[in-house]
DNA sequence: AGCACGCCGACT
DNA sequence: GTCGGCGTGCTC
């Protein structure tokens, strides 16, 4: 009998792969485990393993497997199930799910080393000059890796010159795994054992010890001891205060030695249990989710901001951990949560983990261990979406914080998945319970909650008195008018900002739009500057002074005359937070001023640094984009000011009104403190459009109600499903045909959907590649199985078309 | 997705 | 003649 694997490789190909291994190999091997495979003529993957079988494959020699990386599964059958799931309903490769779903660090490399075969003299002269470089390269260094040899001979194609020295044997070639994820050494101290015995140890005390530095370490290393846990070098030296020379001179002398642990770099302090005040409401709110979770497996938490929502969720938290359980607590984006985490680990120490892509690959790597092995340490995994892939064991409790944020949904790479829908169908295999929570909530949950799909307990009451903040809408058509304004800010601003300031109160100031101004004018022609390689006009920073596009990065000096007819009178149109930033800095010269947007919080540190300025009031305003709505919770502000709400209105999309509506009460709710009621200007051309209307009267239910109606009748989510399909290719006639004919197909193929277009999207080039768009409409309640499986397959026809294969499809099920 | 292979035009 | 550009096909 023969012994075969179906492995899955970490590539976007549709089937998993047939490998042949020995009968011990089979016996070992389960789902879920590692294997290296050689794939294709050179390379070699890590595979994991979905299926053992004893079927001969008909129509090729399957290749026999490397070697077994793991001894254990590090997928637990639950995640493989859930991989399938995700591939099957976004419509992508179990390979891609794969890639996305593992700290990459467990996705070995293969390095393809090169070594010279020393046991051969090599005749010069049948060498050609690259393959003599290369041969001279290997005598000075015998082993060389293959990106070395591109350096070497400085080109990139090198393959022909190793198959020659291959062939002629001058030269060999093995594969080299390396494990990518090294546990950090920590360096601890010991006493030698000379000292064991407490004769030598007196006579150490009394007679060895020459200096007052040396007596010093000694007696701290005791007193140390005393704690029973290993004492760590670098901590024994600050608590000495002693330098490291000190140290080692006694390490020379035998009277300490030194050993190393493999340290977890996920550490927090150890935890302060502190009792929560509950007001009566929210013991009668948690209360009431708890009897929602009886009847549904999904309760959406509808609370204001500054309800108490956090203590609600540690409650939660507390019941679980003590009946040792799991808990997924979601968050939109980690760089925000630093708040978040810091108050979870307060109550649950060190069975709090992070688990988010800013932090490094090995601290990933450890928190899917502790996970794996359902550790303590892990027992409650704070993360962001990627966190829905962790092994859980005993998952029982799923919180999804902000559920309407849309960085919820992964837009690219592949599998472009929803968090949120993700846990809920991740919860429903481990029979486990979601909660989840906003202030706003998105129109699909409300909806769900609305037909009782969802258990839906609201919670009304800011936690310490905190009135909702007084809403000012003000038209600057009219202040324009009238003269009340000074540039960007109409005088009503400019007065409540005064006023803040004269309190000792902070401001916030949201737009939009990062850089100086969005476009650049030549006054004289009217010609824009656009990106070369993207359908957009540049934006114009005025610190660094040059134009930059926002989609590929592109960035060139800015043009002293205009680049078409050379007139020298170019202007800047439109707003963005670096220009608000620099007209503060003319009307209030002595106040400090800062801005949050991508542009200043790029670094490790740069966001926690700008937070705590602000914290620790040494920022008197800051200018942001919609970074400032996200969950930071700062108590001295009093004042938020939207610059120019009619940007958020305006944009193509169908979530535009919900989004502004999300977004404006979010930031609004930045404002006000203990004890006193704060304020937003909201500065509009439209002061009497609906959305700006229900966010000052905070009216919910009228923004609901309203874009349902346009939903249905648009035929939107939540009562149709969308599927995105884009085009890609470099040439713009070409994409366009190709986008036509998949339509067309579309239509005649299959009933019971709705196809619009093609359409070019708002920005029709990304780095010179052009883009065409069909969206696919189904009603929700066609099974949505079969439909996907017949969109597949139209797709599949016009891969197969020969002058389209070039062009590259994305698939974006439920569309954001 | 990578990556090799093969075909074609552009240069030492 | 070789180099490198791009289109095509394959990966167990």
């Amino acid at each position: 009998m023969d012994y075969f694997i179906d492995v899955v490789v970490p590539l976007s190909l549709a089937t998993t792969f047939t490998y042949k291994v020995s009968q011990a190999e089979h016996q070992f091997l389960q789902p879920g485990m590692r294997v290296a495979v050689p794939f294709g003529k050179r390379l070699v993957y890590t595979a994991i393993v979905w299926a053992k079988h004893h079927e001969t494959p008909a129509l090729y020699e399957p290749k026999d497997i490397l070697t077994i990386i793991d001894e254990q599964p590090i997928a637990t059958p639950i995640q493989l199930e859930f991989w399938q799931w995700i591939a099957n309903y976004y419509m992508c490769s179990l390979g891609e799910v794969y890639k996305a779903a593992l700290p990459s660090a467990f996705l070995l490399e293969s390095e393809t080393i090169l070594s010279l075969n020393t046991h051969l003299t090599v005749d010069l002269s049948t060498l050609t000059d690259d393959e003599y470089l290369l041969f001279e390269a290997f005598e000075q260094q015998p082993i060389l890796r293959f990106d070395e040899v591109q350096n070497i001979l400085n080109k990139k194609k090198v393959f022909h010159v190793i198959d020659a020295l291959l062939q002629k044997e001058i030269i060999y070639l093995n594969q080299h795994i390396h494990e990518k994820y090294k546990p950090k050494l920590v360096k601890y101290v010991a006493l030698h054992e000379n000292y064991k015995e407490e004769q030598k140890l007196i006579h150490l005390l009394d007679h060895q010890l020459k200096t007052e530095k040396q007596r010093a370490l000694v007696l701290k290393y005791f007193q140390l001891q005393a704690k029973n846990t290993p004492i760590a070098l670098k901590e024994l030296l600050k608590e000495a205060e002693v330098s490291a020379a000190i140290f080692s001179n006694l390490e020379k002398k035998e009277i300490f030695t030194v050993y190393t642990l493999a340290e977890d770099r996920v550490q927090f302090n150890d935890a302060f249990l502190d009792d929560i005040d509950f007001t009566q409401k929210q013991q009668a709110t948690l209360q009431n989710i708890q009897t929602s979770f009886q009847k549904h497996d999904v309760t959406l938490l509808n609370a204001v901001t500054g309800s108490g929502k956090t203590e609600m969720y540690i409650e939660l938290i507390k019941e679980a951990v003590q009946n040792q359980q799991q808990v997924l607590f979601l968050v939109p984006e980690i760089g925000l949560t630093t708040q978040l985490v810091q108050r979870l680990t307060a109550y649950f120490g060190n069975k709090v983990a992070v688990y988010n892509s800013k932090y490094s690959e090995n601290e990933r790597v450890e928190v899917y261990h502790h996970v794996l092995n359902h550790t303590e340490n892990a027992q409650i995994v704070i993360g962001s979406r990627s966190s829905v892939f962790l092994p859980f064991k005993n998952l029982q409790l799923i919180i999804i914080d902000e559920e309407h944020e849309a960085s919820y949904k992964q837009a690219d790479p592949a599998p472009r998945f929803h968090a949120r829908d993700a846990a809920i169908v991740l919860a429903k295999m481990f029979k486990a319970k979601v909660l989840v929570g906003s202030a706003t909530p998105s129109l699909e949950s409300y909806y769900n909650a609305y037909q009782q799909k969802y258990g839906y307990v609201e919670l009304n009451q800011r936690f310490t008195n905190v009135q909702l903040p007084e809403v000012v809408v003000v038209d600057l058509k009219e202040a324009r008018k009238k003269k009340e304004i000074n540039g960007f800010f109409s005088i009503k601003l400019i007065d409540a900002m005064n006023e803040a300031f004269y309190n000792g109160e902070q401001v916030l100031l949201f737009q939009n739009r990062r850089g100086f101004s969005p476009v650049l004018e030549c006054l004289t022609c009217g010609h824009v500057p656009h990106c070369t390689m993207c359908d957009v006009s540049l934006t114009y920073y005025k610190r660094q002074n040059y134009l930059k596009c926002h989609y590929c990065g592109y960035t060139m000096a800015m043009p002293t005359k205009c680049h078409s007819c050379h007139s020298n009178e170019l202007s800047t149109k439109g707003l963005g937070t670096e220009q608000i930033e620099d007209a503060l800095r003319t009307i209030f010269p002595n106040k400090n001023i800062a801005r949050m947007d991508q542009d200043t919080t790029r670094g490790k540190f740069a966001f926690e640094r700008l937070i705590d300025g602000f914290k620790n009031r040494e920022i008197d305003v800051m200018v942001g984009t919609q970074m400032l709505a996200k969950g930071l919770d700062f108590d001295n502000v009093t004042l938020v000011g939207i610059m120019n709400a009619d940007s958020l209105l305006t944009l193509p999309d169908f979530r535009a009104y919900e989004r502004a509506y999300q977004l404006l009460t979010q930031v609004a709710g930045r404002s006000g403190r203990k004890n006193k009621q704060g304020k937003v200007i909201i500065q509009t051309y439209n002061p009497y459009h609906n959305t700006i209307q229900q966010v000052t009267q905070n009216n919910y239910q009228a923004m609901f109600k309203e874009q349902m109606y346009e939903r249905l009748h648009f035929k939107y989510p939540p009562f149709y499903r969308l599927i995105r399909l884009q085009l890609k290719h470099t040439n713009f006639d070409k994409t366009k045909d190709a986008a036509q004919w998949l339509a067309t197909n579309l239509r005649s193929n299959i009933a019971d959907i709705l196809v619009l277009g093609p359409q070019e999207p708002s920005v029709n080039r990304i780095r010179n590649k052009y883009i065409q768009i069909i969206l696919v409409k189904m009603p929700i309640n066609k099974s949505a199985h079969s439909l996907k499986a017949s969109i597949q397959k139209s797709i599949n026809s016009l891969d197969s078309i020969g002058t389209f294969k070039a062009v590259r499809t994305k698939i974006n099920v439920d569309f954001y």
